[in-house]
RNA sequence: GGGCGUGUAGCAUAGCUGGAUAAUGCGUCGGCCUCCUAAGCCGAAGAUCGCGGGUUCAAAUCCUGCCGCGCCCGCCA
């Protein structure tokens, strides 16, 4: 709680130098209270047993009794070793209440920090639908992008367009060779388009796309076919503007398809950047060049360029390839161009990445410190899997995120209508939707990036504890109490601002409403750590945290109680509602009045 | 074989800049709607934090060895 220590600080600092403790590293320690029932902020007293001949709890004793509280310290003890800090309860309310604890924005556009961010996820080949465990670099990099602008930073979110290369060329060629009938035979093993996606362009293109390489595995087609494809990508290359049109005129309906789902979800992007770009505006010839002159730079046989990496430290296979040896750029090389790009955009460069690109990206970031520049941070995330194991859209084993959005409000559908018989159609629309897209997300972003998890339809589609409409039910009571109080002729605006008189309040503060408090004034001091770490998980926690909290003051502090209005509790229900916005907001959960 | 990551109650996870009684959800058992939305709340049972060693006043957390799982080790993207 870091609007505390900067109170505890300087008197424990005082306290701490009188009985001889020099070591600057007390600062660190002070730290969260484990055990919320002891305080706030808490020192081990273990460091300093050895140093004074004495035991922790005496030593923790004494300086109880040495520090001299102040306004924010409510309460001094001295336990197990430990020295405990907790806030004033009055203390800590005004601080919330008269708006010291900043409460931020998800859609901020301007940066209050002045750190301009260029996040870079998603970045999907436009060749066919999302899948789930595709969706998780989105979702990530999304909710990243909202918690950077919840902190205050400027952020851009970028999408890597792969408009060339063998991919897109293979797109192309089957949509210009193969007819309606020419995909139904060659893929009739299997399952044709989902009725309900017979208008998405990725769900039917993905068809030609999988009839092509079908056949590219098929000896006797393969060798024409190859040849043309190869001609495709090589004119791409080359920076052909009617090949790289054709390319674009295949992918775009698919890459449109692709992005109305994330739109579904909440995912939008500022800008998109065609990996083409740095072919045609010569940055990759430019690249390939000054790689040339590096002096850990080599030549194969046939003439194809690396950079032997071991020089620098990598281990493992050390050639990093930056030139084909018919003298084309491979993907890597122009993605070292993009980055150079993007440095000059921003100050700060965040990749969202699967597990599967680390060695890639390493390989990128010691090429872009060769020719001195910074290395961007990376978010990795581990892969999903179903319970049948790997997710393959070759074997079928996947769940579209378009199937998963439609069960999810469907199953969301259910659930209204049975509990809200009052509701309109349109209204439990509108509820499904949103709460649907906000348990998926949350589902994913709960869980640390770096762990692998397991997909089940079970828990995805639970809207119980633990899960985003647990956190959206919370709101929708606090927003329903403020209803309540308006209805029955309270001004709730009025009462919201105005300025409480808590030296004269003489009232207990429950410790439900304590609780609250606490997590509201931790919200930052979470965030920061989350976003610093790259680690959206933290952030959902501390959300579902605040939600729990809320229930647990709704519980006990009763608002409005006998036609009268409690206004502490009116006032601290109205902010934890700005908080629980927000922070949903900053995770891509909707908020909602009413569900 | 080498590199990177991961292993926590029946299940799924949080915690990993070392600090108190290892937290949460699902599931199990028991309670709470004349009381601001029960998608909620309260209580109970359930854990040798993969295994061994080390560092430390203190290890789920740091180091090391082993074991299991995942990913990578293309002049593919």
């Amino acid at each position: 709680m870091n609007i505390l220590r900067e109170h505890v600080e300087p008197v424990l600092g005082n306290a701490l130098e009188s009985i001889g403790i020099q070591n600057p590293n007390w600062k660190s320690m002070l730290a969260q209270s484990r055990e919320h029932s002891q305080g706030d902020l808490s020192l081990p007293c273990f460091p300093f047993a050895k140093q004074l001949g004495k035991n922790p709890n005496e030593i923790a004793h004494e300086l109880s009794e040495l520090i001299v509280k102040n306004e924010a310290i409510g309460e001094i003890n001295a336990n197990g070793g430990y020295l405990n800090f907790k806030a004033e309860a009055k203390w800590l309310s005004m601080q919330l209440l008269s708006g010291k604890v900043r409460i931020g924005d998800a859609f901020g556009k301007k940066s209050d920090t002045g750190r301009q961010i260029l996040i870079e996820h998603t970045s999907a080949n436009p060749n066919g639908p999302f899948h789930v465990g595709r969706a998780r670099n989105a979702i990530l990099g999304d909710t990243l992008v909202r918690l950077h602008r919840l902190l205050g930073n400027e952020v851009r979110a970028e999408y890597y367009v792969d408009d060339m290369g063998k991919q897109v060329g293979v797109l192309a060629w089957a949509l210009d060779n193969l007819s309606d009938d020419d995909v139904d035979s060659i893929l009739e093993d299997k399952d044709s388009v989902s009725t309900k996606w017979a208008d998405k362009a990725d769900h039917t293109r993905v068809r030609w796309y999988q009839a092509a390489q079908k056949l590219r595995s098929d000896e006797s087609e393969s060798q024409t076919m190859e040849k043309e494809i190869g001609e495709l990508v090589h004119a791409s290359e080359h920076g052909d503007e009617s090949v790289l049109e054709q390319f674009h005129n295949s992918f775009q309906p698919v890459l449109d398809g692709m992005l109305e789902t994330l739109g579904r979800l909440g995912i939008e992007f500022n800008q998109f950047t065609n990996e083409s770009m740095f072919v045609t505006n010569g940055d990759v010839a430019k690249l390939t060049k000054t790689l040339s002159e590096l002096e850990i730079h080599g030549v194969a046989d046939n003439g194809a360029e690396y950079l032997d990496l071991g020089a620098r430290g990598l281990k493992g296979k050390t050639e990093f390839f930056f030139k084909r040896g018919d003298g084309s750029s491979l993907y890597a090389t122009r993605d070292i161009a993009y980055h150079i790009w993007k440095w000059s955009q921003c100050d700060e460069l965040i990749n969202i990445l699967g597990e599967d690109h680390k060695l890639q990206s390493k390989q990128v970031g010691m090429t872009l410190q060769e020719l001195g520049h910074k290395v961007p941070e990376v978010l990795f995330y581990s892969f999903i899997k179903l319970p049948e194991g790997k997710m393959s859209t070759r074997k079928g084993n996947v769940v579209f995120m378009d199937d998963l959005l439609e069960e999810a409000r469907e199953h969301a559908s259910t659930i209204v209508r049975e509990l809200r018989t009052e509701y309109s159609e349109k209204e439990v629309f509108h509820i499904a939707e949103s709460v649907g897209r906000s348990a998926i997300r949350f589902n994913i972003i709960k869980v640390s990036p770096d762990k692998g998890f397991t997909f089940r339809w079970e828990e995805a589609l639970a809207f119980e504890a633990g899960s985003a409409p647990f956190i959206m039910y919370s709101l929708t009571r606090a927003l329903s109490i403020a209803k309540k109080c308006s209805d029955n002729g309270v001004d709730v605006d009025e009462i919201s601002n105005k300025i409480l008189d808590f030296a004269s309040m003489n009232m207990e503060f429950p410790d439900s409403l304590i609780n609250l408090l606490r997590c509201m004034a931790i919200q930052n001091d979470v965030l920061e750590r989350s976003v610093n770490q790259c680690r959206p998980n933290l952030f959902a926690n501390q959300v579902l945290n605040l939600a729990t909290s809320f229930n647990g003051f709704y519980r006990d502090c009763k608002i409005f109680y006998e036609g009268q209005v409690n206004e502490l509790y009116l006032q601290v229900s109205q902010l934890a509602s700005k908080f629980l916005k927000t922070g949903m907001e900053g995770l891509g959960i909707t908020p909602l009045e009413r569900m």
